[in-house]
RNA sequence: CGGGGCGUAGCGCAGCCUGGUAGCGCACCUGUUUUGGGAACAGGGGGUCGAGUGUUCGAAUCACUCCGCCCCGACCA
């Protein structure tokens, strides 16, 4: 992509109503624009970066789950059946039809997606069955705030696991577990599950999946040997490798403050290794046996010829809110500086001297063979001044820079840098086009 | 929902108290000179002053009503 011809529109200046680091620099960077309270619209670069988030959400949910798309206006019978139409209140945005007929936009789907597994599924055969979706949601917040951070309309993944008996129900339960440090691991971020409160969902085992940052806005306890654990692909259907996996993560203590039991924090984790910070909440995950599944009658026969209600759990992810959680983690004084795995472009072109025909020329000509090899390349080719492009490609936080300019033409070479580092290296012009896509390949 | 604040050009603000032709910086357009960390000069365009009602010869300015947005508290991916 050539900066000339996209709809980058980036901001010089701080916009004085963003307070945290993500919703400024998603501002300034051109990556949302506020439409209405805690409602954005997403413009180029931002829908990239949503865009990569979903697909690697998508790729690992693939391998537990199968995806499928519900609409964000639901009937709000349903809603009355499962008694949650007057427990989520305010919070939950109510339309009437031309016909007066009562229409909510959903904030959850627990209730629909129930009500399409019991109209489909009737066979103890077709269980155990895991269904997600990436779709926005509504939630009617009291205060929104942050920018896409805390939004009232917001991205989010949930699925939605139905199972015969308690003790599959806690397998399915143990491979999201897994899947979501997979997820989030490939982000780059450094997700650590949390002993959660059920909420309204409801259901009595919970785990959230936080992120440290300043701004976060709940506070978390934990045991610090949690950030030295790490994670690998493995056979989801070993039911006993996974259940020691999920065993294995949860022997570590961490708690919101919520449910915070001080005695056993610190008769458990010793005062060296506790971490109290603020995080953001990226994830959660729900197991609540029949408490949708009887009210909306979801139920199978089994080989005894008994009908049982399903034993189901629900599993979301902050689409949006994943990337202000990146972006509070992955920024500095100039800008953004996206992981690799989500970053909208993987190169950033600056030509210093636009109007030097040699410099020009050899930034089209390193531009065109990325391109044509597939990496994902963003070609400042406007007029403008040299700090102005550069502070510019800080801001919208490319990982890797290509400047172009006199100085290391006259050795025949370009500058290579990374975003996130200070040192800058001369390539050779030959070369350049081979050292940056072995670099994107070794990420 | 309680408490506070703010609505004037795309962004940041002044003007309002004390009513009298709507301003500044950045951004934008044209031209020239420039170019290694947000360039300089010259010229230019852009506003139902959040909306409505009232007071007045006259309202961005005063009064009332409504709307929107932000901040602080109790809920949530």
């Amino acid at each position: 992509m050539k900066r000339s011809n996209f709809f980058l529109p980036t901001l010089k200046e701080n916009p004085v109503d963003a307070k945290v680091a993500s919703h400024r620099l998603m501002l300034r960077s051109g990556m949302v624009r506020q439409s209405s309270a805690g409602i954005y619209s997403w413009l180029p670069l931002g829908l990239m970066v949503l865009k990569n988030i979903e697909s690697i959400v998508r790729e690992e949910q693939d391998k537990i789950s199968q995806q499928i798309l519900m609409p964000t206006i639901q009937d709000a019978k349903i809603w009355k059946n499962s008694g949650r139409y007057s427990d989520y209140g305010k919070e939950m945005l109510k339309i009437l039809d031309r016909n007066k007929k009562e229409l909510i936009y959903g904030p959850t789907n627990e209730e629909l997606v129930t009500e399409i597994f019991s109209n489909n599924v009737l066979s103890y055969k077709d269980v155990p069955m895991c269904l997600y979706h990436i779709q926005w949601k509504f939630r009617d917040e009291i205060r929104p705030r942050f920018g896409v951070m805390r939004g009232r309309e917001f991205l989010m993944k949930d699925a939605y696991s139905f199972d015969l008996n308690e003790d599959d129900a806690i397998h399915a339960y143990n491979k999201m577990f897994i899947n979501y440090l997979n997820i989030f691991k490939k982000m780059g971020l450094k997700a650590i599950p949390v002993k959660a409160d059920t909420g309204p969902i409801g259901g009595d085992l919970s785990h959230e999946f936080v992120i440290l940052a300043e701004t976060g806005e709940s506070k978390i306890f934990c045991d610090s040997n949690i950030f030295k654990q790490s994670i690998d692909n493995i056979d989801y259907e070993d039911k006993s490798l996974v259940s020691k996996i999920v065993k294995h993560w949860t022997s570590f203590y961490s708690s919101t403050q919520e449910t915070l039991d001080e005695n056993l924090y610190h008769s458990l984790v010793s005062s060296n290794n506790r971490i109290q910070k603020n995080a953001i909440e990226v994830g959660h995950l729900f197991y609540f046996g029949t408490k949708y599944s009887e009210p909306l009658n979801a139920s199978v026969v089994n080989e005894d010829g008994n009908k049982i209600f399903v034993k189901m759990g629900s599993y979301g992810i902050g689409i949006s809110r994943l990337i202000a959680a990146i972006i509070e983690v992955f920024h500095d004084e100039k800008g953004i500086c996206w992981p690799e795995s989500v970053a909208p472009f993987k190169v950033g072109i600056v030509n210093l001297r636009q109007n030097e025909k040699n410099c020009s020329d050899i930034s089209q000509n390193i531009y065109e063979k990325l391109c044509s090899t597939g990496v994902a390349v963003l070609y400042d080719d406007r007029n403008e001044g040299a700090g102005s492009k550069l502070a510019d490609m800080d801001l919208i936080g490319i990982p890797w820079q290509i400047r172009i300019g006199p100085k290391s033409l006259k050795n025949n070479c370009v500058e290579l840098k990374q975003r996130n580092k200070n040192d800058e290296v001369e390539i050779n012009i030959s070369n350049i086009v081979n050292e940056v896509r072995k670099k994107i390949v070794k990420q």
